[in-house]
Formats: C-alpha cells, structure tokens, sequence
DNA sequence: TACTTTTGGTTAATCGATTAAACAAATATA
DNA sequence: TATATTTGTTTAATCGATTAACCAAAAGTA
C-alpha cells in the first residue's frame, strides 16, 4: 500500500517551498524563519516522514554506524558490554551493528568486510581465539576508520585497548588461595599466544614464586577453555602422582568443567580441591558449589571502549595519541575456595 | 592516510571508460566483453575497492539489511536462533542488524525506529514481555517492509510467524510427571497475555484434565519469570498445606531459581518434588540435580524465520500468505524428574 | 551493395538529503 | 537618497552506484 515514503519533496510540494528549505528546517538552521520550520514540521509529522539514512550518510560522509565484533553474544560478559556500549553511542547518535565470530577467524574476517562494506564509521571488536593473523584488522586501520579493541586485544597492532589487568587477577586469586592455606596450586590457562592469556600465566607463574610454592611444568595447562576443555585438564591434573590442593581456571566455562569432572568423582569442593574461575558469569553463583571468580567490570569496559571510540570522531582528523585503559579487576570469593 | 576510498570513478579513469561500464563490469553485464570485465576487475583490486553500500542502496531502494529485534542476546535460545538466522541471509546476500529490547518496550520501539531508519528490508522479531500496545509493530507493516515474528508473537498482529508448539509440549511434559507417578502438577507460568505462555498454561489445564488431577487454583501462578520470580512462586507452593509432588515451570531460569529454594530447603530433587523447565539452556544439564526441560529447536526457528523473510522479497510484489509455522518440541529427560 | 542486427559501450538521469553559492527583498547605515 | 547588510530562501551541485535510453562500429543477411 503505502510504498513510497515521504521524503523531503514531498514535503517541499506540499508547502509549495525547495527541498532545500525543508531539509534546514529539520535541522534548524538558523537561515530559516520559525514560522516556516513550524509549518515544515507540521507536516512532516502529518506525512510521518521518515529521514532516509542512507541518502543522509551517502552525502555526509558519515553512517553513524558503529561495527562491533564479538566471539558470541551468549556470554554474559559480552551481553553486558553491549548494552553499556549502546547506551553511550545512542545518546551521541551512533547505532550498533553487532556481529559474533563465533571464536572463528575466517567468519571475523568476513564480519571486517562486511561492516566496512556498511560504511560504517569506526569498529570496536575483541578478537576471536583463532586470530593470529592481524592483516584483516590492518585493513581496518588502512582504511581510515578508527579501530578500538576490548578485553581480547593484541599488543602489535597498536591501536587503543580497554581491558582489565590480568596480570594483577592471577595475583588476586594466587593471594586468596594462599590464605585459604593451598601449597601447590595448578593453573589451568589459554593459549599463551592470545594476549589476556598470556598475562594471566605471567601473573599465575609470578605469584607462585613470589610464595616459593612449586611451579612444576605439569600444574599449568593450556587449551582453548571450552567446557570440554577444563574436563580433559582437570583429569590430566588429577592422573598426577602429586595432586594439586587448588586450581585456577583462567575461564569460568573451563572451571565449571572441571568442577562437573570433581563432582563425579567425588572429590570434595573445597575441602580437597579449591577452584577458583575467571569471568564471573551468571552460573559461577548458581551451581552448587558457588565457583569463585574474578569480575571484569564489563559495564566499564563497553562504556569506556564506546567513550574511546568517541573521542576520534568528535575532533575532526586530529588523531588523539594511543589509548590503553586497564581496569581492575574484582575477586568475587564464593563456597568453591573457603 | 588513504582517506579517500576508491570509486567507480577511480577505477573508470585508470582504464579512461565510463562509470557505467565499470558498474557493469562488476555486476557481469552481459553487455560487457570479456576483456574489459578482466580488466576492470583487475584494476579494482588493486586499488583495493570496496563498494559503497550506502550509494547501491539507495539507487535500488533496497538496503540488503535485515532487522532482528530480541529481549536479550545472553540466552542461548536466542544467540542459536540469530546464528542460524544469519547463516541463511547471509548466503542470500543480507546482513544482519541485531538490536536487543532488555524486556523493554520503550527500547523496544526506539529499536523499530531505528532499524526503519536505517532503511532495512525486513524486520524479525521477538517481543519484549512488556509489549502490549502493538502500535509500532503496526507502524512496520505500514511502512510496507515484511515482518516476521519468532518465539514471542501475537495473534492479534496477523503476521507471519515461527514458533513451537507450546500447547502440545505442556501436554508433553505433563503426560511424562504422570508417567513418573505425579499426582499433584503445579504451573510456574509467564502471564497470559504473552501468546506463548498462554498457550502453556492452556496445555498445562488441558493436560490436568485428561488426568482427572486436581487443578487447583492455588497450584497455578504466573509472573515474568525471571530466576527470582522462580525463587518466589516456589515458596508459595511449598507453603501450601498440599504441597505439589510435581512442578513444571514456564522457564529454565526460573526452574533454576525453584531448584535453589529447594536445594536451601533441604528438599529432595526428584524424590520429593519432580522439577520440569522449559527452553533447554545449557545450564539445565550443568546444575545438580540436572534440570529437564523442552528443546525449542532454535536452529530450525531462525532457519525458518529467515527463509519466511526471504520468501518475501524475492517475489517483488506479490504478497504470500500468511505462514504461521509451529514446530513440534521435544523433551529433555534429566534427573530433575525421574 | 544496402539494410538489419548484434556488440560494446556512452550519456545522462536518478535515488534522497545536504550544502555552497547565488539572489531577491527587507532592513539598516551613512 | 544611495549603499551596505541582513534575512530568508532558491538553485544547482554533490555523495557513489545503477540503469534506461541512446549510439557508433562491427558483423550478418538478403
């Protein structure tokens, strides 16, 4: 029925005006009389017209597009960061155009093109497991637009971060099971290769020494930390002829695992083995026992990750010097280590 | 740096031919030889073109873009169903624009405006559990773009939609509590004026009354069933002088905040109080005592949403009838009722 | 040879909104 | 009164890709 939307000449028809006029009258140019923007909204309103985005960005320049790219949007952590991003880019105009990699390089890839494709006006993105190769994200760079990444960044593409201290968590966590009285606390972790992963390792390894406990090669794993993952690896800990009083799992999916592999083998929940995990999804508390885990401040981080990107495009090409904001983070101490 | 993207005109110059017959030669015009086609795909790729989407949509009046409206991206119901959903636009062409309502309704009409103005060619939708007042969605049909509705959907609407059989998966689970033993079947429902949920609590009084069981009033709550709500309606029932030997609650989350109450209660999962859920997350299989619940197929759902869509707009004008597809459900069996 | 058809393009208009430049009318200034 | 300035608006170009209409040259046909 009603195929064709208004635009703006049909407006300028009915007002007998230029497209021109009608087009300042939206937007309040100060070249223009009250009395015809009063009359030029009147009618917008009556014809309920609809700005055409497409045209507007096409002329500006600007799509008021932001692209983001996350591995999934089912994690808690992600969902959350999302919707504080949103309600920042919302209030200076912007819209989200959210796309998962479903921790797959080829589909992150893919995601870059087609969001540079939408003309969209900057990208923020936390990489997916797989990603080694960081030319796609130099494409990004390259063309123009500012690229801001969040929780899982890299160091060598040198663009602006926002995460938490990861470093520091493992020394939260490391302090917190030494208090509980553990002696020989494993780490089950992520690949080193991914940078927040790596810290982690750092941190749990630091730690150790600095309490003179053992580092044995054996205690510390990596994985990809699925569920999955923190099963094989808690049974590989447990085949140990010495077994670890405490595990840190570097994931909460990964610890809560682990923490099924335990359960069925009826070995006690702190009692003999404390678990500590890392992300404070929603099920750490939900799960009998209650995992102890490290809160990432996820609100913070999408806000400021969305604050960032706003910095670059409110000063024209005046390109703000190099932005790494690292949080701290929050032990959140729940029944699976007291 | 290289702030100017190239063009068709970037392209047409460097071989001294028109834009149109680059336009052409991308888009395989028949009327193009061979050899400039080569050549202007040659040039194009070095230059590193990318088309302008904005430009291309609004020459053809299409966007290429499909609006998702969901309440929230962290379950895993609606990350599988936007997934599938994607897979199959994705190949057709479209992209995605993901926007979430929080179970808002406000949000949920700023989202509609906005994806309208960002001139998508289709919406598809869940709604928020607030939405009553069906005016925007009205607003859509108007605008002359299809609408398609998942899961969450209204009669009233008269759009396409694509759900399960929630009338018949009450009849599901109910026949399995009789076939435990269950003589008293109380009802964790959602409210009435959400279809689903009506439909649920229809199946549940249905279902009771095949069985002769007593269909109490009391043994029948509803709420927004969140996990707290969970938390809440559990201990009404428990407070009952004939407590239920059986519940069946409208939602996982909420089913996992009655399993806590009862956990806290020191009352026995299944032995004393069967415990049924609805919407199979991950979780249900993850707590102890494993919770069983109703699978919703949420690949299939976003399959079929994503091909109603796509039935739309391959056929230019012509208006397919209505499709309303109710997909049949399954049941989890887990040690929460057996 | 003379006319028709095919091939391979070119020209110019278009999508809808924005904006630099131009301009007439009203008002202010010298 | 003559000139300058301000006000309010129009004209026309523009963003980049697409496409209807047109056209010249080459090839085919009677």
């Amino acid at each position: 029925m009603n195929k064709k939307r208004t635009t703006l000449k049909d407006i300028a028809n009915v007002l007998s005006i230029s497209t021109a006029a009608v087009s300042k009258a939206l937007n309040d140019d100060a070249r223009i009389s009250v009395k015809t923007k009063k009359a030029v909204k009147q009618v917008a309103k009556e014809l309920n017209y609809q700005p055409n985005h497409l045209a507007s960005a096409l002329r500006k320049g600007k799509s008021k597009l932001v692209g983001l790219i996350v591995p999934r949007t089912n994690s808690n952590f992600f969902s959350s960061v999302v919707e504080n991003m949103e309600e920042v880019l919302d209030k200076a105009g912007y819209n989200i155009i959210i796309t998962q990699s479903n921790e797959s390089f080829e589909k992150e890839c893919d995601n870059i093109d087609t969001l540079l494709y939408l003309q969209v006006d900057g990208i923020i993105a936390s990489m997916a497991n797989e990603t080694v190769d960081l030319s796609y994200y130099e494409k990004i760079k390259s063309n123009g637009i500012p690229l801001i990444l969040f929780d899982r960044g890299e160091n060598d593409l040198n663009v602006d971060y926002v995460g938490i201290n990861d470093y520091d968590s493992s020394h939260m966590i490391i302090e917190h099971l030494v208090a509980q009285g553990c002696k020989r606390i494993a780490h089950i972790g992520g690949y080193r290769r991914t940078r927040i992963f790596n810290n982690r390792i750092r941190g749990y390894i630091d730690a150790i020494k600095k309490h003179n406990l053992p580092h044995d090669d054996e205690l510390l794993t990596e994985s990809s930390l699925t569920l999955e993952d923190g099963r094989n690896q808690i049974e590989k800990l447990l085949a140990l002829k010495n077994r670890p009083d405490a595990v840190y799992v570097a994931s909460d999916y990964a610890a809560l695992g682990a923490l099924q592999v335990l359960k069925e083998r009826n070995i006690k929940v702190p009692e003999e083995i404390k678990l500590v995990g890392f992300g404070n999804e929603p099920f750490t508390s939900l799960v009998t026992p209650s995992i102890t885990s490290i809160s990432q401040h996820s609100k913070q981080i999408g806000k400021l990750a969305a604050e960032t990107f706003l910095g670059y495009v409110d000063k024209d090409v005046v390109r703000q010097s190099l932005n790494k904001i690292i949080l701290d983070s929050e032990l959140i101490v729940r029944d699976s280590s007291k």
